[in-house]
DNA sequence: CACCAGATCCTCT
DNA sequence: GAGGATCTGGTGG
């Protein structure tokens, strides 16, 4: 996958739903120390510019997610009890929608995703947000770097061997309000 | 400063 | 499907 594409500002630029769902099957990129980590992301969430109480937006702007006001395509790292998730921004400014990665599965450095995670399993090794961050190292020292440079050490390339996609939606998982949205994405397996 | 809610995960049943 | 572990940021006194 070396050569693919980057995915663009104007990919993330656009409803959060449709990113959501065009995210699915497309390869996340991480450089750690020298190493090279890809996972097939396979399961997304999207959470609306406004309307949407289960969006971290829906409060307004704090310094937790002040991230969610960059343009499209930054990162958004927040903590979750002990773990770290991550969003992708889409539209941004005042529009600070983002999409939730929430499982991949392994492409290229299993063997230091297995270290990072401390997980042999590899149907348990990525299939949650919490797991997404473990496996990829991810930190909050990443919230707000822009991921459509390939500059840094994160960022989202297209997938030139995507498959046709059947795709899911159902509620996303993990919040008390908005549950009957169906804004969870998966790809059907 | 205390309190509380929260986009989780893991271990059972 | 339920319950507990455990941590951070936001809010209010």
């Amino acid at each position: 996958m070396d050569g693919t594409p980057i995915l663009p500002r104007a990919f993330f630029d656009r409803d959060p739903v449709v990113v959501a769902k065009e995210l699915l099957g497309k390869y996340i990129v991480r450089n750690l120390d020298g190493k090279r980590l890809v996972g097939k992301i396979t399961e997304t969430e999207a959470y609306l510019p406004s309307g949407d109480s289960a969006a971290h937006n829906f409060k307004g702007k704090t310094k937790r997610n002040e991230s969610l006001y960059k343009e499209a395509g930054h990162a958004y790292v927040h903590s979750m009890r002990q773990y770290c998730l991550i969003d992708v921004v889409t539209e941004g400014s005042d529009k600070p929608g983002s999409v939730l990665i929430r499982a991949f599965e392994p492409v290229e450095g299993l063997k230091e995703m297995i270290k990072l995670r401390q997980e042999e399993d590899v149907e348990k090794l990525s299939n949650g947000p919490g797991k997404v961050c473990i496996a990829l190292g991810i930190t909050r020292s990443l919230d707000g770097i822009d991921m459509t440079s390939s500059e840094n050490d994160l960022f989202l390339t297209e997938n030139p061997d995507l498959p046709l996609r059947e795709i899911a939606a159902s509620s996303r998982i993990g919040i008390s309000t908005a549950k009957e949205m169906q804004l969870r994405f998966n790809l059907n397996s």
